[in-house]
DNA sequence: AACAGCATTTGATTGAAAGG
DNA sequence: CCTTTCAATCAAATGCTGTT
């Protein structure tokens, strides 16, 4: 490719400008976007999608071509499942300590899916490890979740129906899953008691 | 070679300041 | 108030890379 480190040609003097200040690439939004959603296994347009925006923004702002406004910013690192306060926190510090209260769960769910993140302040994370409680009815969607890696886990409390791929089933207590995240899948609770399970998965993905 | 899936660039539009 | 300017954003076009 022609592309060497160096950015000029229609870029204005705002980025020489940057380039020039030297700000190192972990505290530049731009490498630290494009990590995170590639520690999820998204593309550029399955991020924009998710996040309301379009894949060409999402491109100029991981390239540090433009610099995004914060309802921009905000929207996608609500898709990437952080805050804005953790997007810009994960950039610098160490993590403060090993050990987390129940109550300091990082919980990255919505509606009737609870889902707390085990290290979730861990800024180089390569495994997840999740909480999960699912209400009674609650539903990972019918749009089946698929994603590099592979995960597993082991049912707590409840039941809840699991769909891999063709095959279909419902676990209870001590039942445990294990697949490769690539095949389509989704967690449904069918039953009318709340669902609890522990998963784990790699590369983290949240 | 043709294709698919992705990233990047392009050109136009929008919106928000700055200056009369 | 109107005009100018400039950065952010968008849809669409283009470029790149790996696969069949």
């Amino acid at each position: 490719m022609s592309v060497n480190d160096i950015k000029h040609v229609d870029g204005g003097a705002q980025l020489e400008h940057r380039a020039a200040l030297e700000i190192p690439a972990d505290e530049r939004v731009g490498p630290r976007l494009k990590l995170l959603r590639e520690r999820r296994g998204l593309s550029q347009r399955e991020l924009a999608r998710r996040a309301g925006v379009t894949n060409a923004s999402v491109s100029q702002i991981e390239q540090d071509r433009v610099s995004p406004s914060v309802a921009s910013l905000r929207k996608l690192a609500g898709a990437l499942g952080v805050s804005l306060a953790e997007f810009f926190a994960s950039q610098h510090g160490p993590p403060p300590s090993p050990f987390q209260s129940a109550a300091e769960l990082l919980e990255i769910g919505s509606g009737g899916v609870s889902l707390k993140l085990v290290g979730g302040a861990m800024s180089a994370r390569t495994l997840q490890m999740l909480r999960e409680h699912y209400e009674a009815g609650a539903d990972t969607g019918p749009t089946m979740l698929q994603h590099a890696g592979e995960e597993c886990g082991l049912i707590l409390r409840g039941a809840i129906e699991v769909t891999v791929g063709a095959e279909v089933r419902v676990l209870r207590e001590g039942d445990a899953f294990y697949f490769a995240s690539t095949t389509p899948h989704r967690f449904r609770n069918l039953g009318d008691a709340p669902c609890e399970l522990v998963t784990a998965s790699t590369p983290a993905t949240f």
